[in-house]
DNA sequence: TAGCAGGATGTGT
DNA sequence: ACACATCCTGCTA
């Protein structure tokens, strides 16, 4: 078997699956396959690259595997939704210069992931959005996406609300997100828009 | 049924 | 040390 120097069995696919080679994509479906405890799928797609493969249909995906064809089309979505958030970008905002600040160590938080998604509403309007942009508070409309997207991200998955949600109320004590006063289910609210760039605000005296 | 609060403990960097 | 991830009990909408 081949083996790599780094510790991970999945060694750092690209982003974007349109860019995976062949042996990539074989990659990619063992590993979801391992995961998720699918059946064996790998010899579908054998010959095909990542672009291949993007422009499968999940009819296609089905006709591989009725269920765990269709579970592992969905992932392929996520995996390209989320590689299109690395990409865009929006400038003109208060929060994006923060949230797309991720250069060092490849540390994304909760918070800023939770940022990022809500910065591209195109992409991911449908499964959080804000309630009050200038207040910082936004709704998470689809919690179990948001818990996936977030897992992919973390390479855990199995995240899901739950696990995300407690790691939500840890930011409480910290200040970073509250509940809003008039608190409603899904409902959360940054604490000071302002405060994301305290980290910058280092010149005080 | 799903979400919410927060303690305890494990994990990877 | 840190930021979760996991697991849990009890509570609430």
């Amino acid at each position: 078997m081949t083996r790599r120097t780094e510790t991970h069995a999945n060694t750092r696919l690209s982003a974007d699956p349109a860019e995976w080679t062949a042996g990539n994509v074989q990659k990619w479906v063992l590993w979801t396959e391992h995961l998720y405890k699918l059946p064996p799928m790998g010899e579908a797609f054998q010959e095909l690259d990542g672009k291949d493969l993007c422009a499968l249909t999940e009819a296609d995906f089905r006709q591989v595997s009725l269920h765990a064809g269709d579970i592992l089309y969905a992932h392929l979505d996520i995996w390209k939704s989320a590689s299109r958030m690395q990409e865009s970008s929006s400038p003109s905002d208060s929060w994006s210069d923060e949230a797309d600040s991720h250069a060092p160590g490849q540390t994304t938080h909760l918070w800023q992931f939770l940022l990022e998604l809500l910065l591209h509403p195109h992409s991911y309007g449908r499964c959080i959005r804000w309630l009050n942009k200038e207040t910082g508070i936004f709704k998470i409309e689809d919690s179990a996406h948001v818990a996936r997207l977030w897992g992919l991200r973390k390479n855990r998955p199995a995240m899901n609300y739950d696990k995300l949600s407690r790691s939500i109320r840890q930011y409480y004590k910290k200040g970073i997100i509250r509940k809003p006063v008039a608190s409603q289910r899904l409902v959360y609210q940054f604490v000071n828009p302002v405060s994301l760039r305290e980290e910058d605000l280092k010149s005080h005296s």
